[in-house]
RNA sequence: GCCCCUUUGGCGGAAUUGGUAGACGCGCCGCACUCAAAAUGCGGUUCCGAAAGGAGUUCCGGUUCGAGUCCGGAAGGGGGCACCA
C-alpha cells in the first residue's frame, strides 16, 4: 500500500486548534493532583522568535507534556519580558510608540510560538508592561520600602552616555554598557537601592541546598557574592596634626598573619583622609584627580600601571610601637570595598610586590613553603601566596598562616587604640546593593512622590497604579518622564502641597524577578495570592540560558526572600531545578578569499562535498565562498536560520525533534540542514511504518508477546518505555531520541510483516502495543505527529491527555546474559548463561570454555573475578 | 592574573558511574527498486591487516584483576571573575 507523505502543515494547525478548543493545557489551581511547575525563561518581545527560543521551549514542552502524562497537575505558562530600551530605540528610529511596537511584537511572537504546538496555558499570559502587572510591582515596591528593603542614597553610579541611563554593576561589561557598548562614566546621583547585600550570607549558604542546579551556576554565584573573612585593623597616625586631626587609619585585611611583612599603607584617592590632604596640597589633589580619571574605564584599568603618591604621613605598626610605616595614596585601592585602605605585604601579594619594587619599599618574606629553608628563602619578582610556615615574624615564627591569623586577630581585638578595640574580625562581601533606578520611559514608574516639606512620600496603595503617560517625546536625550510637561506635577499625599513625582523607572531586571510568582495567580488583586503562590512554588524545573547565571537568578532569589518577609510567598528559593541550555550555533559563510568579505546567509549558500572536502558557493551567483567558524546565530554574521522557514517547510515536530537530538541539551547544538533532514526522515518513517501497518492492526487488541518475534517486539518496546522515561526525567533528551530511533529500527521488519498481512495474531497484538507505545513516547517531542498516528492506529481521545505507558518489569530484563570473558584483562570471548546463575555455575562454565582451557593449560587460574551479570576476568 | 569546565571514529555524540569503547544520528561506501535519477529499503563503516591478529578514548606517569571513567603531571579548547586587600 502506498502511503502519502505526512503533511505537517495541515496536521499541525488542525491539532493546535483541537487542543486549544479543548482547553487541555489550562491549569486548574484546585486540582487534587500533585503539582509540577515547569517554566522557561520568558522572552523579550524583540519581534521574532529565534532558534534559541525553539530549543528552550521544545525542552520545556517535553517536560511539561511528560509530567502531565505522568499524572501531575502541570503549570506551564508563558509571558513577555516587555519593558526595556529596545522599545524606546525603535520608537526613536521608526516613530512608533514603544507600547505599540511592543504589543505588535508580542502578537507576532505569540503566533510563532503557537505554531510550535507548545502545551502552554495561554490563559495566564501577561506582559510586564501591562498596567495590571506593573501596578502589582509598584505594590511590591511599597511593601519592600516599608519593610526597609529599599533605600535611597547618593552614590557614584555607572552612567551610560549613549543610553543616558544608570547601569547596575552587573550591566557593565569590560567598562562598557551591556546594551549600548559605550564607555561607562562615573556620576553622582541619588538612586534607589535594594538591600540585596543584607542577604549575602543567606544567598551564599543556601546555594548548597540547590542540588538540582548546575554546579557551574552555583560557583559563579558564589564567586559573585565573594565572601572573604578578615580583620579591620586601625593603625595609629604618628602626627595627627599632619592628617587634619585624624588619629588612625582603618584597613581591611584577609591576611593579618602577614602583618610583620607590612611595608606600606595605601588609601584610595576618594578616602576622606586623601581628600583632606588634597585640600591642602595641590600635588596630592592633582594626583587624586588623575586616579579618578583613569578609574572611569575598566579597559584603562587593565593596562594602567600601579601608581602611588607618598604622603608625609606615617603610621605605627600595631605589633611594634617602634616601627613606623609610610602612607601612600594609590590608584588601585577601591573606596567601596573594605575600608578604602590597605596595608601592603609585598612578599605575599603580587600587586603589593610590584608596588614595593617601584617605590623601593622593603620586601620581607613572612610565609615560606613548609619544606623551604628560612635562612635562604627570598622573594625576587614573584610573591609567595601559598600556605606554609611563618618566618621573620618574631613570636609567630613556625606557626601556620592560619594559626598566625588567629593569634594576631585575638591579640589586637583585645587591645584598645583611642577608646575602641584596635581590630575586629570582619566578613566582607563583593556583592553590592542593587541600584534599580533608571532614567528611562519604558519601565515601571517608581511609586514615590518628593515633597519639599515631607520628603520622600510613598504613593498610597489606593492611588496605584502610577501609570506611564502615553504622550511622551522620546527623541530628546535624557529621561522622557522628566521632561513631560505635566506628569510629574502632583500634590503631596501627606500635606497637599505641590510636589514632584519620582521620574525614574525600575530596572527591567525587577520585572523578571517575580514573574514566576505572578503566573500562579496572574489576575489576583495583590501581587500574589500567597496561599496559591506558596503551593505552586518553587518552580520545579526552570530552563534558560547560562547568560542569566548571575543577574536574573540572583535577583530572583533575593526577591523571593524579600517577598517572604513582606508576606507574599512562603519560601526562600524560587527555583528548585535549574537547567541551562546551550546555544544554537551555525557555520558562517563569507564572500571573497581573505575573510574580509560580506557575510552570506545560509539560505543563499550551496555546499558540495568532494572526497571529504566541503566547498561553498553562492546559490544564485555561483561565486565561491569561504566557510568560516561555527558561531552563535547572530544577525551580524547572518548565520541565522528563521524558525518560521523551518516550520513552514518541515513542520514544528521536525524542528522540535532536531533541537532535542544529537547534542546534550546543556551543550551548544550545531544547526545543520542535514541534521534537520535526518529528523524529518524519521517523522516520515514513523508515519509510513505505522500507516502501512495500521490497516492490519485495526481492531487488534494490544498485548504482550510471549515468544519468538512477538516477544522480541514487546521486549524492545517495554525496555524503551523504561529508558525514555528515565532519560526525560534527567533531561537527557538526546539519549531519549536515540532510544526512539533504536526502537523504530527494531520495529521496522515486524511492522512490514504486519503490513504485508503475513503476521500471526500474537505478533499483530504485540505490534499494536509497541506502535501505541512508540506514539506515546514521541508525543512529548513531536506532539502533532503523535496525535495523527494515535488516531490512525484506531485509538480514541488525544495522546496529550493519555497516561504515560507502563512497562512490564519482567520484560525489561533478559533471562540470559552474555558476559564478556577476559583473560588478564583482555576480552577473549563471551559466555551466555542464565541471568540468575550462581557464582559456582558461572565459574564452572567459564573454566569449561575452550579458549579458557587453552589459556590455563589445565592449571587452575591464579584468580577468577566474576562480577555478577557484568563480566568475568580470568587471571593466570 | 585567579577560578571552573572540557578533550572519545570523517563529524555530533553514547558508554548502567571502575566492568564488552564507539549506542543513536550525520556523512561516506555497497546492494536492491528504477531506462535513469530522486525518494525509499537492506547491509557496511575506529585504525592497521588479505586473514589470524594487533593497536586504540589528547599526551606522560600511577592505582587496579580490569581505567574513557579514579589519582599526579603536561598540552589543546571553552567559560566565569578580574586592581576585591
Amino acid at each position: 500500500m502506498a502511503m502519502e507523505r505526512y503533511n505537517p502543515k495541515q496536521a499541525e494547525t488542525r491539532w493546535q486548534r483541537i487542543w486549544e478548543e479543548a482547553r487541555i493545557f489550562e491549569t486548574d489551581n484546585d486540582s487534587p493532583d500533585p503539582k509540577y511547575y515547569v517554566l522557561e525563561m520568558f522572552p523579550y518581545p524583540s519581534g521574532r522568535i529565534h532558534m534559541g527560543h525553539v530549543r528552550n521551549y521544545a525542552m520545556g514542552d517535553v517536560v511539561a507534556r511528560y509530567k502531565r502524562a505522568r499524572g501531575f497537575n502541570v503549570l506551564h505558562p508563558m509571558g513577555w519580558d516587555a519593558f526595556g530600551m529596545p522599545a524606546e530605540n525603535a520608537a526613536i528610529q521608526n516613530k512608533v510608540h514603544p507600547r505599540d511596537w511592543t504589543y505588535a511584537n508580542i502578537d507576532a511572537m505569540r503566533r510563532q510560538l503557537k505554531s510550535m504546538g507548545l502545551s502552554l496555558d495561554w490563559s495566564r499570559e501577561f506582559a510586564t508592561c501591562d498596567v495590571e502587572y506593573y501596578t502589582q510591582q509598584q505594590a511590591l515596591f511599597l511593601d519592600f520600602l516599608a519593610a526597609g528593603l529599599i533605600y535611597r542614597r547618593n552614590s557614584k553610579v555607572n552612567w551610560d552616555p549613549v543610553d543616558m541611563t544608570v547601569l547596575a554593576n552587573e550591566q557593565v561589561i569590560d567598562g562598557r554598557g551591556w546594551r549600548s557598548g559605550a564607555l561607562v562614566e562615573q556620576r553622582e546621583l541619588t538612586q534607589w537601592f535594594f538591600r540585596i547585600s543584607d542577604f549575602a550570607e543567606d544567598l551564599l549558604v543556601s546555594l548548597d541546598e540547590l542540588d538540582q542546579w548546575p554546579e557551574k551556576v552555583r560557583l559563579m554565584q558564589k564567586n559573585w557574592i565573594g565572601k572573604s573573612e578578615g580583620l579591620t585593623l586601625r593603625w595609629e597616625i604618628t602626627d595627627p596634626a599632619e592628617a587634619g586631626g585624624a588619629t588612625d587609619i582603618e584597613v581591611y585585611t584577609t591576611r593579618p598573619d602577614t602583618l610583620y611583612g607590612a611595608s606600606f599603607l595605601a588609601i584610595a584617592a576618594d578616602h576622606p583622609l586623601a581628600r583632606d590632604l588634597a585640600a591642602k596640597d595641590p600635588a596630592i589633589a592633582s594626583f587624586c584627580d588623575q586616579c579618578r580619571r583613569a578609574g572611569t574605564s575598566l579597559a584603562a584599568l587593565e593596562t594602567a600601571e600601579k601608581i602611588g603618591f607618598r604622603t608625609a604621613l606615617e603610621v605605627v605598626h600595631p605589633l611594634d610601637p617602634a616601627w613606623t610605616i609610610p602612607v601612600f595614596i594609590a590608584n588601585f585601592v577601591l573606596m567601596d570595598y573594605g575600608t578604602g585602605a590597605i596595608f601592603g605585604c609585598p612578599s605575599g601579594d603580587q600587586r603589593d610586590l610590584d608596588f614595593a619594587r617601584k617605590y623601593n619599599l622593603p620586601v620581607t618574606p613572612v610565609v615560606m613553603p613548609a619544606d623551604a629553608d628560612a635562612a635562604s628563602f627570598v622573594i625576587t619578582d614573584t610573591a609567595y601566596v601559598g600556605d606554609g610556615v611563618m618566618i621573620n615574624s618574631r613570636d609567630l615564627d613556625g606557626l601556620s598562616p592560619d594559626q598566625a591569623f588567629a593569634q594576631v586577630a585575638s591579640r589586637l581585638e583585645t587591645r584598645t587604640l583611642g577608646n575602641a578595640p584596635q581590630a575586629a574580625r570582619k566578613t566582607n562581601y563583593r556583592l553590592r546593593d542593587w541600584g534599580l533606578s533608571r532614567q528611562r520611559y519604558w519601565g515601571a514608574p517608581i511609586p514615590v512622590i518628593h515633597c519639599e516639606d515631607c520628603g520622600v512620600v510613598p504613593v498610597p496603595v489606593a492611588d496605584l497604579p502610577v501609570k506611564l503617560p502615553d504622550d511622551v517625546t522620546l527623541d530628546r536625550p535624557g529621561n522622557p518622564l522628566d521632561h513631560h510637561p505635566t506628569w510629574k506635577h502632583v500634590t503631596c499625599p501627606n500635606c497637599g502641597k505641590d510636589a514632584r513625582r519620582e521620574t525614574d523607572t525600575m530596572d527591567t531586571f525587577v520585572d523578571s524577578s517575580w514573574y514566576f510568582a505572578r503566573f500562579t495567580a496572574p489576575r489576583h488583586a495583590t501581587p500574589t495570592d500567597p496561599a496559591v503562590a506558596s503551593a505552586w512554588l518553587p518552580v520545579d524545573q526552570y530552563i534558560g540560558g547560562i547568560e542569566h547565571a548571575i543577574l536574573h537568578l540572583l535577583y530572583s532569589r533575593f526577591f523571593t526572600r524579600a517577598m517572604r518577609l513582606t508576606g507574599h510567598v512562603d519560601l526562600k528559593e524560587p527555583f528548585r531545578g535549574l537547567f541551562t541550555q546551550g546555544m544554537v550555533v551555525h557555520e558562517t559563510y563569507r564572500s571573497g578569499k581573505d575573510s574580509k568579505g560580506e557575510w552570506i546567509a545560509p539560505a543563499e549558500v550551496e555546499i558540495t562535498e568532494i572526497d571529504g572536502v566541503r566547498t561553498a558557493r553562492h546559490a544564485r551567483t555561483g561565486e565561491p565562498l569561504v566557510i568560516g567558524s561555527i558561531e552563535k546565530m547572530s544577525k551580524s554574521k547572518k548565520n541565522v536560520v528563521d524558525p518560521d522557514d523551518i516550520i513552514d517547510s518541515y513542520g514544528a515536530d521536525t524542528a522540535r525533534f532536531f533541537m532535542l537530538s544529537d547534542s546534550p541539551p546543556d551543550r551548544d547544538v550545531i544547526w545543520t540542514e542535514a541534521g534537520v533532514e535526518g529528523a524529518h526522515r524519521f517523522v516520515q518513517r514513523i508515519w509510513r511504518l505505522l500507516g502501512e501497518a495500521s490497516a492490519n492492526l485495526e481492531g487488534v487488541r494490544a498485548g504482550t508477546g510471549t515468544g519468538g518475534v512477538a516477544l522480541a517486539v514487546s521486549r524492545s518496546a517495554h525496555k524503551t518505555v523504561k529508558a525514555v522515561g528515565e532519560d526525560i526525567e534527567k533531561l537527557a533528551f538526546n539519549k531519549a531520541v536515540a532510544r526512539l530511533y533504536e526502537l523504530v529500527n527494531t520495529l521496522a521488519a515486524p511492522l512490514s510483516e504486519v503490513a504485508a498481512g503475513k503476521a500471526e495474531p500474537e505478533l499483530r497484538s504485540a505490534c499494536k502495543q509497541a506502535a501505541d507505545m512508540v506514539v506515546q513516547l514521541i508525543a512529548p517531542m513531536m506532539p502533532h505527529l503523535a496525535e495523527e498516528c494515535w488516531k490512525m492506529l484506531g485509538n480514541t481521545g488525544m495522546v496529550a491527555t493519555t497516561r504515560w505507558p507502563d512497562y512490564d518489569p519482567g520484560l525489561v530484563t533478559d533471562d540470559q546474559v552474555t558476559l564478556p570473558v577476559q583473560i588478564n584483562g583482555k576480552k577473549r570471548g563471551d559466555l551466555t548463561i542464565d541471568r540468575n546463575a550462581d557464582q559456582a555455575a558461572v565459574e564452572a562454565a567459564v573454566l569449561a570454555l575452550d579458549f579458557v582451557r587453552a589459556a590455563t593449560a589445565g592449571k587452575p587460574p591464579r584468580k577468577l573475578i566474576i562480577v555478577p551479570q557484568r563480566i568475568v576476568n580470568v587471571v593466570i
